[in-house]
DNA sequence: CTGAAAGCGCTAACAA
DNA sequence: TTGTTAGCGCTTTCAG
């Protein structure tokens, strides 16, 4: 048979090498003790020649664990979820492992699917991105315990670590700024009722605004999505809001960039005339005049963060608390104090 | 022993089911025969109750392949990065695969290690994106013979597959139309020696002045680099070129943004007083004012042709030729004739 | 220090 | 249609 297109394996290194595959074992793992420094040092030649490199799958029938983390996350196309990502896969790096990602492009139906794939490929543990973690997908997971950490989500009640910002308190000091900036009539360009994002975001809009005594207009609080695409369709309900208010918080960066963008082309000056304030503090905030005020989220940290929290579950085994992490006003050129007219 | 922490084994089923091993596994794998309708709907049942699901590495054991797909990038927090990402991660999951990624974030040194790691876990095959194969990388993979393409970038004189845009001719074009739009005088914010993408977009862009008659200044091809923060470094060399010349082509549209920053904040009209054209047609070039003329790279498309060519190569075997995907210039605001002064 | 051998969970002949 | 069984490549007792 034409064995030359097969991987050597353990075996045939331990035969060619005159010793147990017990022996090699122990010293491609590096194991303190069990062979001589001379043994060693001819296995390892031996390894060298031959090309051998284990088969951690092998590995992984004994050992039962992978030492690969699942991601999981909605998007990829967005300009949000690289940088949570590079966090997650730089830490899992650092720690020898490695990172199967799948994300659904808010195709929700097939979340369910790649959970059982990445079960079935007996990943160590999973890192959960965004999305709301529905109960299907909490039972799925409790029910074979496997260690699992939402990113920037958060299922209230349940004993399930995640690593976010606290959006609610967030968004409440982003307007706050704006209010000692001097606003008095800002508006806000929210996320819907999206349960994870959209709602505390608007919640704290309304804290900032009851604290300085300020009753919300319902229709200054316009529903638009959290992608820069999702903006136009909301030009009419904008445009008949511009003139009454100075200052708009938007939900995201990119809904920010978007009213930004239709700012420019009807001759709305910002800040001049309108001040602008998004949320996210993704890197494009800094590409574009005027840059964009926001409020920071530490995507690349959370990333990180999460990441060793699953990775203390693996080894400690105990259930870690959730972690808010703090988030931080930026104010930069597209807020100003309101023009007095 | 406390089994209830652990998976359920085929083996367990099997008993439980009053059957062989064999048996579910044929059911489980969706063989067309070897069970009755009524022995699988009772198998399915038992292993819906005990919450079953398969070892897939433990299958990989027998079947020699993992259904894993190796992604190396060098960049995470790039904006060219993810779309490739988004066309990889799709295909594959569309075909029953996975995607293992790893990144060295400018860290080649590491890129051998990732490599190995990727071949021990047994990956069916890799897709590299966007750095040099160096030749060492070239023959880890031969001598074990892991299938490999490449994806914007691609390794001369070898049968290597890639995926790729021909970035000479498509910079020519671009700066064609640069030509075409009245233009004589035009510089370069360039990518340096770099031979994936630096040179050959360089060389093109000598090409289109060549064809027209114009000799190229030295001066007014000025290395750079790619990103949107290499090009505060070259903003004396900007200024001292920018009266003389009425367009800059960019090796990227991170550099052309930056650019087109450079010139907001001096009171440059764009594209009044300069033209700017880049190169990749990111999202964000649709998201400023004005939008960014570019020279269009399917970078989505990219990743998903790769895959199919990665795929293809699993089960035919055959190493496919090396593929040049259509550019397309796109003519936005940032560009226009020059006036004549 | 070293090796023999028993599995890890699954698939795929081969028999029955 | 079924079941038996021999591995896949590796780690890990347990003896020697």
């Amino acid at each position: 048979v034409d064995i030359s297109h097969r991987n050597p394996t353990i075996k045939e290194v331990a035969k060619s090498a005159s010793v147990s595959t017990a022996t090699v074992s122990r010293i491609i793992n590096g194991l303190p003790s069990g062979y001589t420094a001379e043994t060693k040092k001819h296995v390892l030649t031996v390894i060298d020649k031959m090309g051998y490199s284990p088969n951690l799958n092998a590995r992984t029938m004994v050992t039962r664990h992978t030492g690969t983390l699942g991601v999981m996350l909605p998007y990829l196309s967005s300009m949000f979820s690289p940088l949570v990502l590079w966090g997650i896969e730089e830490t899992a790096e650092m720690n020898g492992r490695n990172v199967l990602i799948s994300h659904t492009e808010a195709n929700g139906r097939l979340t369910m699917d790649y959970l059982k794939v990445m079960h079935e490929k007996r990943v160590d543990g999973i890192l959960f991105v965004s999305s709301f973690l529905l109960p299907e997908y909490k039972e799925f997971v409790k029910r074979r315990n496997i260690p699992l950490v939402q990113i920037s989500t958060e299922l209230r009640g349940e004993p399930i670590p995640f690593v976010r910002v606290n959006d609610r308190p967030a968004a409440r000091d982003g307007v706050r700024a704006l209010l000692e900036l001097g606003h008095r009539r800002i508006a806000m360009l929210a996320g819907g009722d999206d349960p994870v994002a959209g709602i505390p975001r608007t919640e704290g809009y309304r804290d900032a605004l009851r604290e300085f005594g300020i009753s919300v207009r319902e229709d200054w609080v316009i529903d638009v999505g959290f992608d820069f695409h999702d903006v136009p369709r909301a030009f009419d309900r904008i445009k008949a809001v511009l003139p009454q208010v100075t200052a708009f918080f938007c939900v995201s960066d990119e809904v920010a960039l978007g009213f930004l963008n239709y700012c420019q082309r009807h001759g709305v000056s910002v800040p001049g005339q309108v001040s602008i304030l998004g949320y996210d503090d993704l890197p494009m905030t800094t590409m574009v005049v005027p840059t964009l005020s926001t409020i920071h989220q530490p995507l690349r940290l959370m990333g990180q963060r999460a990441t060793q929290l699953l990775l203390g579950m693996l080894e400690g085994g105990r259930v870690p608390e959730g972690e808010y992490l703090a988030h931080r006003v930026v104010l930069r050129e597209s807020t100003a104090s309101p023009s007095q007219e």
